[in-house]
DNA sequence: TGTACATCAGTGAACGCGCGTTCACTGATGTAC
DNA sequence: TGTACATCAGTGAACGCGCGTTCACTGATGTAC
């Protein structure tokens, strides 16, 4: 049997090269390889082949992990959005990942997802569905619920690019990123501006 | 004095390179090398040094051509936007553009653009220049006028994240693209969708 | 116009590198009796 | 409990590859006289 921790052979291997994976990741490594991987968890070049058939494998299960990183990440911003500036909240949080895990973030992103593994098209099928229906929710018998459902879902749309266009051109350094400030004060007036005018309206929401 | 065509040597070595990169990339080349430009071109691996001092150089003269061909793109699309419909002519040109050239899209956006690079970084700066410009003469004077600076340029940023967001979420495969139809419904829809519920009451401009 | 020379674009061999992947292996672990 | 055996995680050598870059070179072109 399988004793918990350093127990067989290694003990758990898989782990650990996902492990490294995310460290050479994060410590700017540009192209994950399963040599570097290997090297990082102290292993043999050829170990990893015992857990993963190649190293499309490797970067998809890596990946993987970063979808259920950033939808635990919007999820800890607001659970349960309202308001345009809940919404915000959650913007903020899905540009500050981003721009904490420039490497990974791109892994997860940089390319169309291999259609073969189905681990990581379930992640990140549902990073996306939970941002929809975060939207929806939000929106869904606010003080405009004769909204029909198709623009709402044009909505979330919207919204979901918003994010993550902001999040791409912060991480590509098209924006001042030096602090964090700047960044989240960008991205809230941007949510916010796009929102728009009719919940300014309404409430008081911009701060500046 | 050098002929027009094929004078010195080569005649433009240089020209060429780009345009075997540019090939290389619409062939679906993630990655491009300077061996493979090289070899496309016709020549021998060693002779571009003769034109760039390294491959990045080389890399980032191709990502420059790319954000002014997208600049000219968008210009194309509808040369002075005044109406929400107008800016979606203008989205919908941003995302076909990536879908129509998604290796060379992700040449531009891929990486921090190397800070020594000052043609890559002056034409990157164009096209965010030129789209902020757009947004905020479409905006500027219209029935909202009342509507801050501070305001105006928000909104130009969420509707160049809004743009590149889409695209790159198109890019990756995260919505169907197997019609162009599809693609440029569901962007009309995503900026209508956000320049809202107020320009809509305005004009009549949903026509789905 | 013709010759000698300087320039410099492109060549080809060579370097050292890290990579993905294969293969036959070894040795620690778990299991059947 | 002790022994024989099967499993299979990890090893290490080896493969062939394409890469970026260097170097001394060659030969076509342009220029000075």
């Amino acid at each position: 049997m399988t004793r918990a921790g350093d127990s067989y052979h290694h003990g758990d291997l898989r782990a650990a090269c996902l492990r490294a994976a995310r460290e050479l990741l994060e410590e700017g490594d540009a192209r994950l390889s399963l040599r570097a991987v290997a090297r990082r968890a102290g292993v043999s070049a050829t170990a990893p082949y015992r857990h993963f058939p190649d190293r499309e494998a490797l970067v998809s299960a890596v990946a993987a992990q970063g979808y259920r990183e950033l939808a635990e990440c919007l999820a800890a911003a607001h659970p349960e959005p309202r308001t345009s500036d809940e919404l915000a909240d959650i913007a903020v949080a899905y540009v500050q990942f981003a721009l904490a895990h420039p490497a990974l973030f791109r892994a997860m992103f940089s390319e169309p997802c291999a259609p073969g593994n189905a681990e990581r098209a379930a992640a990140s099928a549902a990073v996306s569905a939970y941002v929809q229906a975060l939207v929806q929710r939000a929106f869904h018998g606010s003080d405009n619920d004769s909204t029909p459902q198709g623009d709402l879902e044009a909505l979330a749309i919207a919204v979901w690019a918003l994010a993550h266009g902001l999040a791409v051109l912060h991480a590509d350094a098209k924006f001042d990123t030096s602090t964090s400030q700047a960044v989240t004060d960008r991205v809230r007036a941007a949510v916010h501006a796009h929102l728009g005018v009719t919940a300014r309206r309404r409430r008081t929401i911009h701060q500046k």
